[in-house]
DNA sequence: GACGACCGTCGAAACGCTTCAAACTCGAGC
DNA sequence: GCTCGAGTTTGAAGCGTTTCGACGGTCGTC
C-alpha cells in the first residue's frame, strides 16, 4: 500500500535530477557510467515500474492495440486472438481484448473507449452497425484492420479467408461424391463471411448446372441452438437432401445434434460438411469433413498490417486460403444415387 | 489524420474555459444549462473522445484490469476470460488480456508492464516462477486474484475449482462401475490444479483400500501430444489398466488419439474420464464422461473479487463445485470384472 | 443602497514522464 | 590564466485531464 515508485523518488535517493533518472533508464548511453549504475541499482532495489500512462500520454501513443471480437469462447476467434497477441507481443505491444458479443451497442461503447487510449491500432470483427464510427477512427489516423468479415467502412484494410474458394471446394467435393440434393445451414447472413460462403457454394453448384431454391439456404444465429433449429427445419421441409453444408463450427454443433435426434446416419443418410476445424472434429462420430480456416494466420496477418508502417495502401484486402480436410462425414449419397 | 480533439479545442469553439468543458462533460449538473448544452453539442459534432491516458494519469487508476492466461485457445481459459470480461465490462472496466504460454519470462514481462498501467486489479493463472513479483504487486496495493491454480504468493486471493472433490467423484464413479485397475494421465504436475486432482483421486481410491503405484500416474505437458505420449507409455507398461483418469481436456485429446491407435475400444477395453467439458464431448465416439468445471463462473467470481471493495480478506480461497457428467466413455470393465 | 450569499466560470496546479535548450564542470590548448 | 568545447546534468515545458480555490456577477435582504 506504499505510494508507487516514481522517477522523483529515485531522483531523491540518488541525488540527481528527475530528467537524469529518466535518461539513465531509457537512454543509458547518454548518461555517465557511475551515475547510470547508481540509478539502475536504486530503481531495481525500489522495484520501479514506469507509469505507462504518463509515458504514453507524453508520447501520444500507448503501445497497445485494441482487439474487438464477437465471442472469445469460439475457437476460431480465440485462435485469431492468439495470432494477434503473438505479433503484438513481438513488437512490444499489449493487446486489449474486448468481447462485443455481436452487440452493436457494446461494440460502439468499446470503440469509443478504445479510441481514447490512443492505441497503435485496432483490429476487429465488425458488425455492420458502427460503420461511421469505424470510419471516423480511421480518418483520425488510427490503423484499423477488419478480420473475418468486412463492415464496408472505408479507409480500413481487411484480412479474410477465401470463403468463396473454400465453399467452392466444399461444393465440388460433394458434387464429386455424386450429391445433387443440397441444403445450406449457413449461419448469420448479416456477415459477409456467411454470404461469401453461401455464394461460393452456389456458384460452384451453378457451374454444374444446379440451382438451389432459396428455401434450402437456412439463415440462423451463429450458435449451437441456431444451428439445431435451422437444421431441423431444413430437413423437415426438404427430406430429400443428401448433403448439408454448414457455415461454421458453432452451427455445426447444433446441426450434429439435430441430425442425431432425427435418427439420420452420417454419412449414409446425409453427408455433413462444415467450415472450421476444431480439436475435436477428428474424434466426433463420424469424424468431420471440414473446410479449415487459417485462423491463427488471420490474426497474425491482421496484426502485421498494423505494424507494417511502410505500405499505407488503404482498403486493401488480404485473403488467406482455406483447406478442405476430408474425413468420414461425407460420402456418396445412398438415398439418391448419382443420376 | 486530424489532430485528436481535446478539451482545449472544444473550449475554443464554445468560448469557455477548459475546466468548464471538463465539468460540463463529467458533472453536467454543476454547469448552467445553456453552457452545458452548447458544449455537449460541440463535443458531439467534433467527435470528442476523452483521452483515457490523461484521465487515468490524473486519477491514478486506469479503469482496466489485467488478465494473464496461459493459453487463450484452450476452451477452459477462454471461458474464464469471458467471465472476467463480462464482470469487468459491467463495472465500466476494460480487460487487458495477455497470453503467458506458461512461460515464466513472458509472464514476468507482462507483470511489469501491467503494473505500469495502474490497473484496478490483476487476475492470473500463475506459474510458480514469479511468486516474488506477484507478492510485490499485491504489497503495493494492487488487487491480485489467482484463478485455476495457486502460486503460493502471499497477499493474493484465489478462485479455484473443487479439484479434490471433482476427482473424488470421478474415482467413486469408476469404483462403482467395478474398476480396480487405474491409470492417471494427469497433465502438468507443476500446477496445483493437477496435483489436487491427482490427490483427490488417490484419496478416494485409498478409502476403497486401493493404492496406486507411482508409475501409474503420468505427468505430462498440458497439450494433446503430451497426453498422447503419456497415454501410450502408461498403457504399454500397464496393459491391465481398465480405467483412465485424464487431468484436462487438452490431454484428453491426445489420450483419445492414443487409445484409438492402440485399437482399444472405449469403454469396453478401457474407460475414459477426464476433467473439463467441451462443446464436442457429447459428440465424440463414444461421448465422453467428464468432470466439468464452472469455468465461466470462475472468471466471474475472480472479477467480482476485484471489485468487491468491502471484504478485504486477504488470502481467502474460493472453491467452486464441479459436476460429474456421465456419458458413454465409462462402463464396467470387461477384462477384469469386479472382484 | 450596501452587504453577504450563491451560482457559474475560470486559472492554476498536479498526475509522472520525456525532451529540449541551457547550464555547469573540467581539462586541454593557446 | 583564460577560453573553448566536450561531456554531463539540470530546469522547465508540455502531453490532456481533473479539481480546488478564487473570482465576478446577480440577487435577496436589511
Amino acid at each position: 500500500m506504499h505510494a508507487p515508485i516514481t522517477l522523483q523518488r529515485i531522483a531523491l535517493e540518488t541525488n540527481v535530477s528527475i530528467s537524469t533518472v529518466s535518461r539513465a533508464l531509457t537512454h543509458p548511453d547518454r548518461v555517465a557510467f557511475p551515475t547510470r549504475e547508481r540509478i539502475r541499482v536504486a530503481a531495481l532495489r525500489l522495484g520501479y515500474a514506469p507509469n505507462q500512462l504518463a509515458r504514453s500520454l507524453r508520447h501520444g501513443d500507448s503501445k497497445t492495440i485494441g482487439l474487438i471480437l464477437s465471442d472469445i469462447m469460439v475457437r476460431f476467434h480465440s485462435e485469431v486472438a492468439k495470432g494477434v497477441e503473438e505479433i503484438a507481443q513481438s513488437h512490444g505491444y499489449m493487446t486489449i481484448l474486448c468481447n462485443s458479443n455481436e452487440d452493436g451497442d457494446r461494440e460502439a461503447q468499446y470503440l469509443e473507449l478504445l479510441s481514447g487510449f490512443r492505441m497503435g491500432g485496432l483490429i476487429l470483427e465488425p458488425t455492420e452497425l458502427n460503420v461511421t464510427a469505424v470510419e471516423a477512427l480511421a480518418r483520425n489516423g488510427l490503423r484499423v484492420v477488419e478480420v473475418d468479415r468486412i463492415s464496408g467502412a472505408s479507409g480500413v484494410t481487411a484480412v479474410l479467408s477465401d470463403n468463396v474458394g473454400g465453399a467452392g471446394d466444399a461444393a465440388r467435393h460433394l458434387l464429386g461424391l455424386g450429391h445433387r440434393e443440397f441444403g445450406l445451414v449457413i449461419g448469420n447472413l448479416a456477415f459477409t463471411s456467411a454470404r461469401e460462403r453461401r455464394d461460393g457454394f452456389l456458384q460452384a453448384l451453378q457451374r454444374a448446372s444446379i440451382t438451389l431454391e432459396p428455401q434450402r439456404v437456412q439463415n440462423c444465429v451463429n450458435n449451437a441452438s441456431g444451428g439445431y433449429r435451422a437444421t431441423l427445419e431444413l430437413l423437415r421441409t426438404h427430406p430429400q437432401v443428401t448433403a448439408l453444408f454448414i457455415g461454421n463450427a458453432q452451427v455445426m454443433n447444433g446441426a450434429l445434434k439435430a441430425v442425431r435426434e432425427l435418427g439420420l446416419r452420417v454419412p449414409q443418410d446425409v453427408s455433413l460438411l462444415s467450415f472450421d476445424d476444431t480439436d475435436w472434429a477428428a474424434f466426433t462420430d463420424p469424424a468431420l469433413t471440414v473446410v479449415t480456416q487459417a485462423a491463427y494466420e488471420l490474426g497474425r496477418a491482421a496484426a502485421k498490417l498494423i505494424f507494417n508502417k511502410r505500405k499505407r495502401s488503404p482498403e486493401s484486402i488480404v485473403r488467406l486460403p482455406t483447406q478442405l480436410i476430408v474425413r468420414q462425414s461425407t460420402s456418396s449419397p445412398r438415398k439418391f444415387p448419382p443420376t
